[in-house]
DNA sequence: TTGTACGCGTTATCAG
DNA sequence: CTGATAACGCGTACAA
């Protein structure tokens, strides 16, 4: 099989020491311009590339971060990571990615491969469980940054979003509109970006004194199946809500798929706000009103801020804080028209 | 800065030599018992995990692979790359993942960072022009597995779907519907993916011999945007086509955008006909009628091939082979109700 | 300005 | 069974 040129053999070729040859090609040191033109031909001519792997070896620093995330096939994620890749790809860096599926057992595993390859940093979105590893390698292993989700006693900056006002101004924007009967589809419970979500739902409906009914409360899995079947468990009731706020991408897709099935029609029927705002959801009939996130932004922070770790940029302080964003609710008409001000709810109390 | 514990430390903790220790962890040549007993506390003690550099630098593999695809926002790349991932994975293979989009500039560099990250091979889904660097690599420097697309004069298993039949699958639908005005919005011209799905649309009009008018035919880049721009110059027609045929996602949202601002109706004014089937595609109103392509398949297949490169297993000629995986017209509603046989556009002359 | 020599952490060979 | 010791390809302190 064949073998790449090394330095030592441009250096023989250009009839000067091996030292000599790393110097000009990693442009360091002092050389003189007749070497340096000898060694540049040379390296031409046998088409020398540099061995990234000893060069890692030597310098302990791969140019390389891990991104775990949960499922690179979702909206969020896909976007998110495109936001990281652009930035590194700028910045020298390769992404090496895993998609951890919201199994801890993943987690462990492809946190512990990404360790052992040397990446000079980690941008990782946790799952629920066991993140003794995590925080071990959190303690000075290696510089992580978090994204989406933070975790209990982990001092490590963190990017995401404003869940809780998002889930806020969707649930509000529902009231607005004469909803009283707002069922939820949770992702995961126990994982923070759900668990805000659901404080912002039931945020409005207290600030609004609309009665809060565990019945209309079910928990998805962040998956669009489960969505489905919750979906249909909702419609089972005796007195089924008039409205649906659910909790991500995948799991408005099962929801809406849900309703069809059901032939109801939306939102005359029911109406439906999502989180997360997909391509598609200009498309569906009808458009989907939704909260929108900055995915790409998030990915593009995030990598500022493993970078700033790596590089050591400590002393800028900002790189060392949480980054929260705002979402923005994308009004469409799943919801059915905005009523004038003086229309809403009678339910509601506090003006 | 934390330095990893080495095999040097391990061997010292235990009190043997580091080849000693080196065997047992490797868990490669003779030792006994005991030394293995004093070897893996000693590890466990210290927390020792292998250097995964300085282990390439030896071996000269990494246990990587590099994939590069034109952009991992679109459906059809999300998903291989999931099933790239996904098998990879289980391999206990890393996948540093670049996108290209369609730039032959950004493929030369993600091409060379990646070879020079000594991968232990390349899923490639090749842009347009340039594939000088590409070939070159191909000459026996590192193994290569084409997706989606092949290249002229390239000897390398490529990994894709059968376009052209796809293509004549769908317009053969539209025909069979009673359309005879068939708009196509290509995408770029010269990409294999892209000629051979125009090939199918031509195909498919000769055969039934209905006029192919160059008016109808509006080449696109893969993109959306500009499948908004060529939808609205279709419309501006004198004759407006009856049907649209549009041969990727992202360009389908565009063309489904540009015809509702128009405020037309699908399919009862203008059928739409795509390829590819994400999930969105059952959302839309009316749902999409779209040929939908294993992508998911062939990430793992792609995956499988250059492993079998890279392991060497050519005894087994099958992995030298092109793989061609049949596409399914998947029928919904946006190009209207099928029609009786009996019902066939009258302009068909061969049965 | 140039050359020498050592170290990075493993794997693998070769005597004992 | 075990212990030295030589690569792997590059960076760099040190000497010349």
């Amino acid at each position: 099989m064949w073998r790449r040129p090394t330095l030592k053999q441009v250096a023989e070729k250009a009839g000067v020491s091996l030292g000599m040859a790393g110097r000009v090609l990693g442009n360091y040191g002092y050389y003189s311009k007749s070497t340096k033109k000898k060694v540049l031909d040379a390296s031409k001519a046998i088409n020398y590339t540099p061995n990234v792997i000893a060069r890692s070896l030597r310098t302990r620093l791969t140019r390389t971060i891990g991104v775990l995330i949960s499922d690179i096939t979702t909206f969020f994620w896909t976007t998110l990571v495109r936001g990281i890749q652009d930035k590194a790809g700028k910045a020298g860096f390769s992404v090496i990615l895993c998609n951890s599926d919201e199994e801890s057992e993943n987690e462990r595993l492809y946190l512990s491969t990404l360790f052992e390859r040397n990446v000079d940093g980690l941008i990782v979105s946790p799952t629920l469980h066991n993140h003794s590893y995590l925080k071990k390698l959190a303690r000075g292993m290696v510089p992580i940054v978090l994204v989406d989700r933070r975790v209990k006693g982990l001092r490590v900056p963190t990017i995401k979003t404003d869940n809780q006002a998002g889930a806020y101004e969707a649930v509000n924007h529902l009231i607005a509109l004469g909803h009283d009967r707002i069922a939820i589809i949770t992702g995961i419970a126990g994982v923070e970006t759900s668990d805000e979500r659901f404080a912002g739902y039931r945020k409005a409906l207290e600030e609004k004194g609309i009665p809060f009914r565990k019945t209309l409360i079910k928990e998805g899995n962040f998956q669009k199946d489960q969505a489905l079947a919750a979906t249909k468990e909702l419609l089972r009731m005796k007195r089924t809500p008039s409205a649906i706020f659910v909790c991500n991408e995948p799991m408005v897709s099962g929801c809406i798929l849900a309703l069809k099935e059901s032939g109801l029609r939306i939102p005359e029927d029911i109406a439906v706000i999502g989180f997360d705002d997909p391509v598609w959801a200009s498309y569906t009939n009808p458009p989907l009103t939704t909260v929108s996130q900055p995915s790409y932004t998030i990915g593009i922070l995030a990598f500022d801020y493993v970078l700033a770790q790596i590089s050591n940029i400590k002393k800028d302080r900002k790189y060392l804080e949480d980054v929260i964003l705002k979402p923005t609710l994308v009004i469409r008409e799943s919801c059915g028209i905005r009523l004038k001000d003086h229309e809403v709810h009678p339910a509601q109390k506090n003006p």
